[in-house]
DNA sequence: TATGAATGAGTCTTCATTCAT
DNA sequence: AATGAATGAAGACTCATTCAT
């Protein structure tokens, strides 16, 4: 066994530890992007020494790795592994209301975490693979449980594809941008219109 | 301590020469990132000496600036102030088909840029100004050719940008992704249904 | 964008390590002048590598300033903080002749300091309020002195002022010039002859 | 001949651009600082370009070491080649009053340069030479004038030292301190007392 | 002669990572 | 396990000097 490898923490206060790196060295990234944070500041958020983080993480990249893995579903379009059964043919629109807003308040948490992964998405293979293949599963889910619910609609997939991407600009718009030339319950209406128009 | 103007060049060898550096200069950055990218690779890419950068540009931030601001009708959704007067109330579908095929022709170039500048909107005032009022005339020009064809759909600037979100997302789609379960085709077309019902 | 906090060394090794860049770095600046010593060469005196240098000082110029701080007494007239009793009125002259000694001792060491500092006192401000704020404090501290022996001479703060310019310009001259026509054993004579006579 | 010697400029235009770069860098670095003045701000200020510089001067170094030289009787104690006539036993004291009154005039005029050419004495040997030249001869000078006007004072050599010293104290208080502390015109006059009670 | 664009070695500073304790 | 001091490679930027025109 090499000396230099990776623990994972068995005992609970160094699993509180990781977890306290990935939380608030994640935070600290999503907010001052990855390249403005050092892990001097991120060991220091996280109230540890900046040594035990090479304990628990291979790099610096890592910490942002483990960090898009726990949050995506806070910062991408949810997988919705644990999809709320309510669901029903005739309140598609209120459920897909419900669904943005809950998204909309993860995205307040998860500030520009967005933006600044999918940028590495472009120039960091092992972020790619992850988003790549949450993406995946984020569209097979919701097309998986809109046909067990009955609805048969043609190209289902580029159907949702769209749709997610609708949410995904919607959320962006309402947490960040604050156009004050655009009324954004007008806005969430219309694209609650635009997907059961799709949908359906 | 020293003056350190900025010059801007005369000569057409000296301006070909600054062109030069905020073309390879940017392209390098797009393709890998900003802050993988060093002042060393974008003179050598632009066949210079690093240190005739430093008479062009104030840092290297600014080679990204200029580079935005060169590109940025082929970065972002295009500002269409030379707008194709070929529209039609009648070929609306056709029209916004022509836009996107464009749109796409121009995202094939600037590859990874639209996501890296994105991220870099939230760390940079600079790059988030100039994108703001960017997509802020983007909007309204678009809104504005829309009412001069005698459109005069409610809420016609929410449409517009929800739109011009759609047209975003599907060429990132279309030029990137490459998601094997996808049928482009498909969803070109249901875009631009969309856009059409949307608009109409 | 990084935190970048200057540590104050606590543990007894890095007080001396940061002493040992003081130090040593200072020496190197003093003999080959700020701008011909680099921060390599300062950390190599120091046996220290350039990183560490930074944990300590906030840069450059502040490696200089410390120096100039810990070092003032022998680069400058000193401020006589913790002045010699033995002075009586009558032995005025051998007062002042075991403070030039001293003085001369001290000019040995702190080599070309001198006029270095003099010189950006005119450049930079931080060294300049030390220096002014330094040499405020030395003269009112020797003024005082005299004036609680019992010394009453009129105008004694200018008197203070130029005799202080006299012992001064004698260590230079004993310790740099060495003109090799002056007489040196004759010339410390005049100037204590010179000062007592200003002084009584 | 090698080609690219340093000319000796003959025709009047160039001299007197030869002539402009000396005073106009010199200027700058007086005021500014050897090392916080680059060529280009010489060349500008001297209103050529950075190229012709080094058609007239080996390298920067030349430029201050010609200003230097030029300018030495305003910068340190003259020489006093062309000394006044005017001089009588009797009016020693005003003699010199009104030496300091000019070394004063050229001591604003130059502004920093003495300290920073002392400064440049330490590490550079070819401005040492000549200051200490010119020391030995300015000395000389002053001796010399002062025998032939029957002055015969034992140690006279060390006499005019010191009194130079002071002159150059006096100087740089009036000039560049302005301690509020300090009345100028009291210390004028206590220099003067002494210079007189070294040298009578 | 003269220009000023171009060069590239050299400098300060940062920071991911390692190591002594 | 934990600390935080220490390392040193790498990067942005400057500027004396040269060169093409």
């Amino acid at each position: 066994m090499g000396e230099n490898e990776i623990k994972e923490p068995i005992q609970k206060r160094s699993i509180e530890k990781k977890d306290k790196i990935i939380r608030y060295g994640f935070d600290l990234i999503c907010e001052k992007g990855y390249y403005n944070t050092n892990t001097a500041e991120i060991a220091k958020a996280a109230g540890v020494s900046t040594g035990i983080v090479y304990r628990y993480f291979k790099d610096k990249h890592d910490i942002l790795l483990e960090g898009i893995r726990l949050y995506a579903d806070s910062i991408f379009f949810p997988t919705l592994n644990n999809i709320d059964d309510e669901f029903q043919k005739t309140n598609l629109k209120e459920f897909f209301r419900s669904m943005i807003n809950e998204f909309i308040e993860n995205h307040k948490l998860s500030l520009v975490a967005h933006e600044e992964i999918m940028a590495m998405v472009h120039s960091d293979k092992e972020i790619a693979d992850f988003y790549h293949q949450y993406e995946l599963n984020s569209t097979k889910n919701i097309v998986e449980f809109l046909q067990n619910k009955g609805i048969n609609k043609k190209n289902l997939t580029e159907v949702v594809h769209i749709s997610m991407g609708l949410v995904d600009n919607l959320c962006h718009e309402v947490v960040y941008h604050k156009h004050n030339n655009i009324d954004y319950n007008n806005m969430i209406e219309l694209v609650l219109d635009t997907i059961v128009h799709l949908i359906q």
